[in-house]
DNA sequence: GTCGATGTTATCAA
DNA sequence: TTTGATAACATCGA
């Protein structure tokens, strides 16, 4: 689910509502995402401090807690966090109260979702370094020699975490799409002008979606638990089979690097 | 009921 | 370096 426009949405939400506010306590629900040695150990940590802000690092979430420790969450595909009170029924595998705010639900159906608490010092949870950021920290010229020193196909060069950190599989296909280019080009093989319009489509087409509060295909919800917009105005993701929103031309749906994507055979080259 | 696909990514073999 | 397969898991639709 969550890629940069729906963690940016989400990290803009929960940082206006609890930045400043104290962390009570807090409850697991899955041994799986937490075990009971961690446990023992947030608990000697966690509660009593108190949020200094929300930061994003591509897809990963980040709250800054007093005295410089950190709870990172990545939201793989399904995970969800939402304030307030859950209903009876439902399913969070973490919850994070505070006395004055409302509580922070996580919730994560296919429970691939992961969260971290690390001191200061303790570095960041995955081995491989991330990329810049696409919104935040990636530089035109950067973009440009990446795309022409790489082999790889340009979609999976998007999705590499290691080189872009943010980019998911709509946004690819979406920004592939806005800028004409196939995605299973070699990367090498797109020409400077194309690259330099692609750079141009990708940073259009995060800040859009940002404005719009990320797309809601299936399972996302921003930190109130409603659904974005984004996906009102996508022009191929999932739309394989479908005239192609330029030309009429029937949409493909085609995988590229195991991942499924949509383009246009006659507009995109 | 079965099969394949779904927004992610770490890991391993080739 | 890159690719493809696999594994985490639950649900939906054909």
């Amino acid at each position: 689910m969550p890629e940069l426009p729906e963690v940016e949405t989400i990290r803009s939400d929960l940082d206006r509502h609890l930045r400043g506010k104290m962390i009570a306590d807090f409850d697991v629900c899955d041994r799986r995402l937490l075990s009971i040695p961690q446990e023992a150990r947030w608990k000697s940590i966690v509660p009593g401090r108190s949020i200094a802000g929300f930061r994003r690092r591509g897809k990963y979430l980040i709250a800054d807690l007093s005295g410089g420790w950190r709870i990172i969450w990545h939201l793989r595909m399904t995970g969800q966090l939402v304030m307030g009170t859950p209903a009876p029924e439902a399913r969070y595998r973490l919850r994070i109260q505070f006395d004055d705010a409302p509580a922070l639900c996580f919730y994560d159906q296919r429970r691939f979702g992961e969260v971290w608490l690390l001191a200061a010092d303790q570095g960041w949870p995955s081995r491989a370094p991330l990329g810049p950021d696409a919104v935040d920290e990636l530089a035109r010229d950067y973009f440009v020699r990446l795309v022409k020193q790489r082999t790889t196909r340009i979609q999976a060069l998007l999705l590499d975490q290691r080189l872009i950190a943010g980019v998911g599989n709509i946004y690819a296909q979406e920004a592939l799409f806005k800028a004409s280019i196939r995605p299973n080009r070699p990367a090498r093989r797109v020409t400077v002008q194309e690259a330099n319009r692609l750079y141009d489509a990708l940073s259009e087409t995060l800040q859009t979606a940002i404005a719009r509060r990320g797309s809601t295909s299936r399972n996302y919800r921003d930190a109130y638990g409603q659904a974005g917009m984004a996906q009102l105005i996508h022009q191929v993701y999932r739309k394989g089979g479908l005239p192609c929103p330029r030309c009429g031309t029937t949409l493909r749906q085609t995988r590229v690097g195991g991942r499924g994507t949509v383009f246009c055979p006659d507009c995109q080259r």
